[in-house]
DNA sequence: GATGAATGAGTGTTCATTCAT
DNA sequence: TATGAATGAACACTCATTCAT
């Protein structure tokens, strides 16, 4: 399995790096190899294609950020609750790793419609995980009764609007500590009046 | 005054056009000018270069969004029913022109930084007039105390994953009736409990 | 007769300007009309195309050269002295119009091979000159048989590259003062040992 | 060192050969790759641009030129038999190779002033010898006081006019057994009357 | 005569991918 | 496995010239 030799994360480590550095379109394949430490074709080795590592990218990094919030959200009761670690590790992860944060919100967008519609795929899990919280809240009465999609929508894109305000903003102010207000607002929306 | 002469927006729309139809990566120049009925050199009398035609395109088509909600919004006293007419048409403009909503939802977002932020600049107006409707429900007491830019960023940051989630699934759901629930989504979370 | 008309040397006067200004590959066609106060379709009422404008600055130029230097020949007596008042009013007409001379020295070196050729046509009228003062100085003694043309040459050659480095630096020092030097070099070549 | 691949002289070749055939304007990097035998990326291994391959161009032969020049002069004493030797021999290579003798003449000179001002560099070797055998000559005697910088302008000038008037006069006639009269007549100016 | 908007042919350069070693 | 030299397709922009007014 080649996603556990060392250079498969290397160059995908590499790719981040360079992307975030130099924007998606002056991230060539020789350079993410340079920067990895290896020849340009070794990457074929490792990647079917270019499209491959930044789908790849997506997939390892995307994987770590549901496995990390899947962890944290376990030790909540309520489905309030859950979303507001949701947020918050949502905005801490981001944080913690600002050349992520720059290819996730800014630079990875500027793929083709091709690859995009690929990366939502790889999304939809975190998506579902966002879609199981809402279905929790309704069917134990903390939430009324919701479009699950709408909802959904609507966490998901303040969510990331937030993080890419923030990030063309370079960041300059305390993003976790804009979790709190983002979980109310959001709240509301639930817990608020009938919507249907 | 380039703007007002006939080609000027017979090149836009077929950018418009064009974009769509091909995706960004695709629009030659040449295509737009054969698809605009003009020689490939005419585009350089009326546009600096190529990005300029997408400025000029954002320039054009947001400068009629704004206009026209600008011109709804009026006939409207609270600003709960204002942010209703902003909702509906944000969807109903963009639920009317199949080719506009493909190109500002997917294919644009595909430009570099650059051209991105100058785009940015263009939303900028579009974003002033959210606040005011927010600054307006403030005073008069139909919202409670509001962090504006998180709201700003939850109206905007919805609306906007509303319809690219609608377009990204070919547009075969009736977008303009999702503004109610979608509105009433947002009011909840700014009517409802403070978020500071 | 179109080269009587006061716009045909008012183009002519305009390309000289362009071309000095801005280089050959940098004077187009719609620069010099501007710089001449007229259309750009005004030019091809007097030029046949763009590089009719620049054999006809040549020969309009060149003609005046020729003139001027038949005119002051004329005066002297003996082949010495008419040569060397051909290098001083070579080098004093090149002199009085720095934009002149940084177009025939340099920008107008750099037209195609074709253009080249006919400028040499318009160069023979001064090169016959030049070999009428070395068979009189031969006919008459002063100097010894030569191979007129190598001697043309030496003296052209001599001329041009003397003139070409004053303008490269910059005409930073007096050109004319070095017509005696010059002119001293040459006339020892011809009236020396013979060459034949 | 690219210098030293096979490609590198391969492709200077074949740009002396298209500019000579087609014309400096018509030296596509295409044509250049072709005749080289190589794809046009290629040519971007070896030099920076097409700029680049003319200048290189230059200093290749010209390197040739000054090489094989101090070669025969070493062999020497009198400053007068070296500028014999240097004459002849400058006669001699271009006349050995009619493509090179096309390009240095006509073709080079229509670039552009900085390329010009590059070529320009790599000459002043060439021009710094003759000023060196000038020296000679005066230092030893044989050349009375001179104003080098007027003398090595009338030996390159002379020379140089001498070597594109049987270019554009294609070549016809036995350019290496001008090289005595030329000789004669540089001579004659140095070792004549003083010239200051 | 004079205008200037419109035309459209032409080219240097980049970079993802391959494959002989 | 790993290398890196070689490949070659693809495209924005300029500007001399025309011609309807």
């Amino acid at each position: 399995m080649k996603r556990n030799k060392p250079k498969y994360k290397q160059i995908i480590d590499a790719a981040v790096i360079v992307i975030a550095e130099n924007g998606y379109h002056q991230a060539q394949v020789s350079k993410i190899a340079k920067q990895a430490g290896v020849a340009d074709g070794t990457i074929y080795l490792y990647f079917k294609n270019k499209e491959d590592i930044l789908i790849s990218l997506f997939q390892e990094k995307m994987g770590l950020f549901v496995e990390k919030i899947e962890e944290v959200i376990a030790g909540k009761q309520k489905a309030a609750e859950k979303l507001l670690v949701m947020v918050e590790n949502h905005f801490k992860i981001l944080s913690e790793d600002h050349h992520l944060a720059i290819v996730t919100q800014l630079e990875l967008r500027q793929s083709n419609k091709d690859l995009r519609l690929k990366i939502n795929d790889v999304l939809k899990g975190y998506l579902s995980l966002m879609d199981s919280i809402l279905q929790e809240g309704i069917d134990n009465g903390e939430f009324h009764s919701l479009n699950i999609r709408l909802a959904r929508q609507m966490i998901f894109g303040t969510i990331d609007e937030t993080v890419t305000t923030w990030v063309m903003n370079e960041q300059k102010y305390d993003l976790v500590k804009q979790a709190p207000a983002v979980h109310q607002l959001l709240l509301n929306g639930f817990s608020g009046q009938n919507a249907d």
